[in-house]
DNA sequence: TCCTTTGTTCGATGTTCGTGAAACATCGAA
DNA sequence: TTCGATGTTTCACGAACATCGAACAAAGGA
């Protein structure tokens, strides 16, 4: 997956609000974000949604490019992280004011960990 | 137009995020809550956008579906106010958060009033 | 009654998006 | 080097979207 290498990580001030909206209008990245809302950064194999390889793929794509997330690319194995700080940076209170409402509505429950190690802090030991 | 006796007007508990989120996707659309942001309403033939009049009609459309305007007819004209109380019930502080975001980020700026009657209060005397 | 004003709706068009299957690229292990 | 695991990219497709011009509908005025 060579794409890492060619990840997109926009600077704070190159993310767009529009973008970033853009980003979250769908059920199943608001669920990533949700996901990764407790900055713990989790591996790419135990995220689980009900979409194929490629199209979740896709959407992590969407994040990154957005800004949304980090990702990091270890050996063969890939993890994301929410961008909190910059984020908060960029768009003061946005995040906060969207997970409390994609709580209260539980947007993206479709999207969960892997059963097992669902607790995967980061890479492995 | 016979359609704002159609006009549907979600409830707060009727607003779904990602349908809001979709709708504050869209530079023009942004620019047209800017400009309402105020809680001035707004008679529909003073909004300027560097759209066509149907292309306009179809934007307002939009954030009214979402829940981000009320639209109200007085005999041939229209008027649209933002729905900023019903929005904080609903999103509680995500109004703010984005318009925070596009006014440093001047997002819609292409978005404006009519020269003339700038200032539109409302219903005219 | 006829005409003007004001928006909405209806095609039509080109673009973007979400999706999956399949091929591909990279890394680590055998 | 060969193989398996892990993601990414490409391709294709239907749906949704942004846009416009034109037709339409409702309300007021001449």
């Amino acid at each position: 997956m060579v794409v890492v290498r060619d990840a997109r990580h926009p600077d704070p001030d190159e993310m767009t609000l529009t973008e970033v909206m853009a980003a979250l209008s769908d059920p199943i990245r608001v669920g990533l974000v949700r996901l990764l809302s407790d900055g713990q950064e989790r591996g790419w194999g135990v995220l689980r949604a009900p979409v194929s390889k490629s199209t979740l793929s896709h959407h992590l794509r969407v994040l990154r490019d957005a800004g949304l997330t980090r990702t990091r690319q270890e050996g063969t194995r890939c993890y994301v992280v929410l961008r909190r700080e910059d984020l908060q940076a960029r768009f003061s209170g946005l995040l906060e004011a969207v997970l409390a409402a994609a709580d209260s509505e539980d947007v993206g429950s479709q999207v969960g960990l892997a059963l097992d190690d669902a607790a995967t802090p980061g890479p492995p030991n």
